[in-house]
DNA sequence: GCTCGTTTGAAACGGTCGTTTGACTCCAAT
DNA sequence: ATTGGAGTCAAACGACCGTTTCAAACGAGC
């Protein structure tokens, strides 16, 4: 335990009963950004509490002062990158003008890239995210409670405009995986993707051609996608396999 | 320094000199083995050479006396994994009876998916480029170089029969990536996909049918991709390859 | 000026990591 | 029988990790 009978971190238990005393000390929130930079950089087992306690300009014993523990430290950083992120990149902006399928489809593919490639500033929220899903620590299940498992459903709500009524649980499942897998895959991928197409610099504008690309390949594949779906024929109850000619239109 | 003084792991440098001696004793391919499941599963830096010596059933001073240390044995896997795969999943039995562009495509998805996705068995090869991709280790140019370059150029030959000859290498890359992307994503993004998505059991049915999604989905949008391409204006200097009036409906 | 809860600081603790040590076994060649 | 290199083993080394300790510094209320 650390010094004081009741250390700040212990909020973590009781939020909101106390009257109205988040700590904003500077140590605290020095450590935040610190963490978040560092945490994104190098994901949570690599990233050690010295260098960020380093960078915070702070002693090493904080972070058991004020989160407990390295892990607190983390999920107050997601929390707190949750919250900035949710901020700085409002959804609803994003999807204000959008009245047509193909432009809530092009709003949802702007959004998560700049989510996810946004460097610098304290917008690390994508890229915590993104580590997440590679290599998973016990605050994985929050993160997709809070803020995965929403924008999935939005994903699969622009889909299934898309698909149609028709449209199995499957069929979106797979056409969502393939309009964010190909947003992922430039995150993902980065290192590799700057070895092997060196036109690639993850400019500005180079993210905006791949946000025209990438919402006028998924729309096409989703046209396709349900096409497919409505020659299929109607059974009388649910069939998975598809077992059906494949008139295929080439 | 080991204790002999010309250890195995000095093949490292002098390779094809000696007269045809790869060391084929029982405690060097065990480690092999047992390294390369443990490295597919935690990674380079999170493996620890006392899990793999104690899965291979031998001492943690074999390590440095076979391969000199940890990066030699990781570099021995991935070398290992490469001929392995590269004869377990011969490239050219995919392609064999594609005769198609749209059959190519569909090999390309099935050959990535199978190498990816298969668990088990010594098999490691697609898991570790995978893990290289996200957490890049100083081998990364190697693996580049050997395994990934050459995938790479193949799967722009596919994407360039679908684009025609009016394509830019932006084109062929960005096209290249929505492909690709679609498959990695089932990779890299398996933790939250199990999470969110749960009749996704990654069986070799479902895979089965991630293979034909991904491969007509994709076909679709470079279809798509090719109509907006041919509808671009011309140059100045050359119009003379018919552009094909194809309604581009944005 | 003193008190007491809050916050910081240098140092150390216990643990795990990759790697090394040096004695040991085995076995083919002398 | 002896030699000597190849390979194995338990044990230890040094470095780094997260965390803890405890004294000192701080700052508002009396």
């Amino acid at each position: 335990m650390p010094a004081g009978p009741f250390p700040p971190h212990a909020h973590l238990a009781s939020r909101a009963t106390l009257h109205a005393k988040p700590p904003p000390h500077a140590t605290h929130e020095k450590l935040l950004l610190a963490a978040g930079e560092i945490f994104a950089q190098r994901g949570f087992k690599d990233a050690t509490v010295r260098e960020i306690c380093e960078q915070a300009d702070a002693n090493v014993a904080a972070v058991s002062y004020h989160f407990g523990d390295k892990a607190g430290l983390y999920a107050a950083v997601l929390e707190y990158a949750y919250t900035v992120a949710s901020e700085r990149t409002p959804v609803e902006a994003f999807f204000a003008h959008a009245h047509t399928p193909e432009a809530r489809l092009r709003a949802l593919v702007e959004l998560m890239f700049t989510r996810i490639v946004d460097d610098g500033r304290p917008s690390w929220h994508g890229v915590l995210m993104a580590r997440e899903m590679v290599e998973p620590t016990p605050a994985l299940d929050r993160i997709v409670a809070q803020a995965i498992a929403p924008m999935w459903e939005r994903v699969r709500a622009i889909v299934r405009e898309f698909l149609g009524e028709r449209a199995t649980e499957d069929d979106i499942d797979m056409c969502g995986n393939s309009v964010i897998g190909q947003i992922l895959h430039y995150k993902h991928a980065r290192p590799v993707i700057t070895r092997i197409q060196s036109r690639s610099v993850y400019s500005r504008e180079q993210v905006n051609a791949w946000t025209r690309h990438v919402a006028a390949f998924s729309s096409a594949g989703l046209r396709a996608a349900r096409a497919e779906i409505d020659a299929r024929p109607t059974s009388t109850t649910k069939r998975t396999s598809s077992a059906k000619r494949q008139g295929a239109s080439t």
